[in-house]
DNA sequence: TTGTATGCGTTATCAA
DNA sequence: TTGATAACGCATACAA
């Protein structure tokens, strides 16, 4: 109704007749002693004026914004995921979350990364797609601790931590599967596009490899040197008949696209082909043939990366009061590993 | 390096031997006669102390964040494409963006509003869905303006105005184009757990077969009847085999699905039955067949959003600044209806 | 247990 | 054209 301004604690503590000391005791239930009735008084008086405070004043005052900032690559798929479990996390810690999106453009990075600083973020969480070299140094100078995820590479020496989800595990466990559910040849199908987070798929591709033993035929191809729709006749063409042949994909979304021109060409899956992807998207559990997957445990990635930041926050009352499991983040610079669980599905059965 | 504080104008004053006010003027551009030298001197020192503006201080002071809110029910398919090109407009007007996600959870919503009330936001945008009436009351009690995009209800009239995509014209549109396919039955596949988003799709539907004329046969199923996987069954059992029957879908995920369970099933698509979602989202566009949709203009739902709080706001100058096209806002409680387009693809093919 | 007074970093008013 | 200085709303050290 009242197009007034706001009820300030000024205004409060007129009405419940203390000091505006009292008032902001009371409403931070801080650890100071006070009276039942005064309690009582202040918050009554609160209520009737509809008082709310004011974020930015706090803020100023304890020069501490209780903001995070989340810089991703973009909002489709695990990014967007993740940036709800985030902002969900953060409000579990009492902070508030502000994401932004690169679109992998560093003119925007540079832009929204000024953007955070303005706001005085206590910490930053970032993609390691989605922040250049110049860029981290640049907050490490500015004194914002900075952790990151999914990141592989120099990088991460700035940062206080990293948390990766282990794509390279998750390879190298897909091949092992693909062999066990008969495949007698093997092909990674990646995105150089997405630098280190690909590398680490080879790189767990190659090693699965070796796991299983026996020189099988394999290769890895690229979504950047063969089009969606030539794929399959690459892989008809050097994959042999007798046994099953195994597409480890960069994700969900290419195997899915695969996994479509495979069955447009006529080739059937998982018969002929087995295609597994990572990430558990929507479009993996419903697609036919079902896409096998790995898991990602959002809920934990995020967890594990916000105790870490509090823990260099200094907010270990928070961690207490949340008091799930101990949290031990390893040595500053360390990285922490999120394994993926295989869920199975018809496009690598039998 | 210095892990010391950050600079202020006071510093920055200082090192630039001038008051802060002046600082002030150089660093906003304002409409303030200054010398040359002035803002060369000032705006060295800035750069020397890498000084950076502290928001909060700052929005104290004008007594405005410069901050909007924007509330959804989640983040994926839509909504994320959506929150991350309204990310992208609101810093091409100048403001920032706090998007939180409701999970569809009123008590979450009513938290997530309380911090957003908090924060002083200038406005606040939100989806139909992510909103309580006594949530809207509260905000219009606050005098925080609201713009409600996809919403249907009673909740417009709280609002400065409504921003709507134009399901309903996208449905007639639907049974327009699968009939001019050759289809000559009629089904709409909803979600009633989507309300008014799921009921403008119905109206369109029915007011499509009316246009069409004739007594096709014609239906609505709804997801919490008629599982995916008895979708088929049901299909087949009430159309007839002599022309394909037409399944407009409450948007691509549910055409998706709904397809995938036709040909699981072996009912030929687009031959037997055709099939149509909306949205357009990466997975119509590769699924095989590719599903017919309707594509939907992000960038201008939320150009016209913003352009519409920021005249609210008495934001004039920014927009003509920015001045590409002339908007008129409709009067108070007004609506804006946004047009999908129909893209048409192999799943209503013929 | 509560109150006083000061600081937080900017912006804006008004006088110079 | 520039400089003092008073808000802005809250938190907190210290005094009472």
């Amino acid at each position: 109704m009242s197009d007034h301004r706001q009820a300030t604690v000024f205004d409060v503590a007129k009405e419940a007749g203390v000091s505006t000391a009292t008032v902001s005791n009371v409403l931070n239930r801080r650890n100071v002693p006070l009276t039942e009735e005064t309690i009582r008084k202040v918050e009554e008086a609160a209520a009737k004026l509809g008082y709310r405070r004011n974020v930015m004043a706090a803020s100023l005052s304890r020069r501490k914004s209780y903001e995070v900032g989340l810089l991703l690559p973009g909002f489709v798929g695990y990014y967007g995921l993740f940036a709800q479990q985030m902002e969900r996390t953060a409000h579990k810690y009492g902070y508030h979350l502000s994401v932004f999106s690169t679109d992998l453009d560093s003119k925007v990075e540079t832009r929204l990364l000024e953007k955070l600083l303005e706001r005085r973020v206590d910490g930053l969480f970032c993609h390691g797609l989605a922040m250049s070299e110049e860029s981290a140094r640049k907050v490490v100078n500015d004194g914002t601790p900075i952790l990151f995820f999914n990141c592989w590479n120099e990088l991460q020496r700035m940062a206080i931590g990293t948390v990766n989800l282990n794509v390279y595990q998750a390879c190298v466990d897909a091949v092992v599967h693909l062999h066990e559910q008969g495949c007698r040849s093997f092909y990674y199908y990646g995105n150089r596009r997405a630098f280190a987070t690909n590398e680490q798929r080879m790189n767990g591709f190659r090693d699965g490899l070796r796991l299983i033993g026996g020189a099988y035929p394999s290769d890895m191809i690229d979504t950047g040197d063969i089009a969606d729709k030539d794929l399959p006749g690459w892989l008809a063409e050097r994959s042999e008949e007798e046994a099953p042949a195994g597409v480890i994909c960069f994700d969900d979304w290419k195997a899915f696209v695969c996994q479509n021109r495979l069955i447009e060409c006529g080739y059937a899956v998982p018969e002929r082909f087995k295609v597994v992807g990572i990430n558990n998207e929507f479009v993996a559990e419903h697609s036919y043939p079902a896409i096998t997957t790995f898991n990602i445990p959002y809920e934990h990635q995020a967890d594990i990366s916000f105790r870490w930041m509090m823990t260099h926050l200094g907010e270990q009352a928070k961690l207490k009061a949340k008091g799930d499991k101990a949290f031990q983040p390893p040595d500053a610079g360390g990285e922490v590993k999120i394994p993926l669980t295989l869920v199975e599905r018809l496009s690598s059965g039998t």
